[in-house]
DNA sequence: CACCAGGCAAGTA
DNA sequence: TACTTGCATGGT
């Protein structure tokens, strides 16, 4: 069975991106950056209190108060500064304005995410995907881990690499890509950190490339 | 106690 | 170009 079903049939469908705005689930991405998503979600929960979880709202704050609301977040005077370039880019390009921003082509768009300092491949292609609902696949630590370890990618595979496996053999389907990069993630939080909890792994027996599939 | 989490940029040679 | 290091809280 092709890898994305094994996943589903055992996990269930994930229903990413947590958040309810395209702004949030922005924020989101920055702040999970080699971070786990409960810590995200108490700074998350902070700054939504402090009723600073918009465009004027992280514009105004200043650089040193944003860092100590995102504390649980970790990095936090790193990420306080990657917030602040983002919203810098989205007020000076786009008045500050989210719908014309996620108006942009898909190229452009992502060309526009990776300009802003602080935000890299993964982070731009979850914007990508999840807020800007782009048939963009999105490539984590996981991913390379359980394609590494399988024998499908060589130690040396790089994002890019990675990214046009996937998108090579899948239809452009902003759901799929959603689900399946969700279940990576799940499916290597579950198995793909141990060796002993390889055992029950749905993906035991998965060694050829089966990721074609449909959704 | 060590190790890791839904990365990225800057520094070194 | 190809590694290495700093960033930091909170859970296992």
């Amino acid at each position: 069975m092709a890898m994305f079903n094994r996943m589903l049939d055992s996990f269930g469908p994930q229903h990413w991106w947590p958040g309810e705005t395209r702004l949030e689930m922005m924020v989101g991405a920055i702040l999970t950056q080699n971070t786990s998503w409960k810590n995200v979600e108490k700074a998350i929960a902070g700054l939504k209190e402090k009723g600073i979880l918009n465009i004027e709202g992280l514009h105004e704050i200043p650089l040193s108060l944003l860092a100590e609301e995102i504390r649980p977040a970790g990095y936090f005077n790193i990420k306080a500064g990657r917030l602040k370039n983002l919203i810098n880019y989205i007020k000076e390009g786009y008045d500050g304005d989210i719908p014309l921003f996620f108006r942009e082509k898909t190229d452009a768009l992502r060309e526009g995410l990776l300009s802003v300092k602080g935000i890299g491949p993964e982070t731009a292609d979850s914007i990508m995907l999840y807020a800007a609902k782009r048939p963009v696949f999105v490539i984590d630590a996981y991913t390379y881990r359980i394609l590494n370890r399988h024998r499908v990618v060589d130690d040396q595979a790089t994002y890019h690499d990675l990214q046009t496996l996937f998108m090579d053999n899948l239809s452009e389907d902003v759901a799929l890509f959603n689900e399946f990069h969700a279940l990576i993630v799940k499916t290597g939080k579950e198995f793909c950190r141990s060796k002993p909890l390889c055992d029950s792994c749905p993906l035991n027996g998965w060694e050829k490339i089966d990721i074609q599939t449909s959704y």
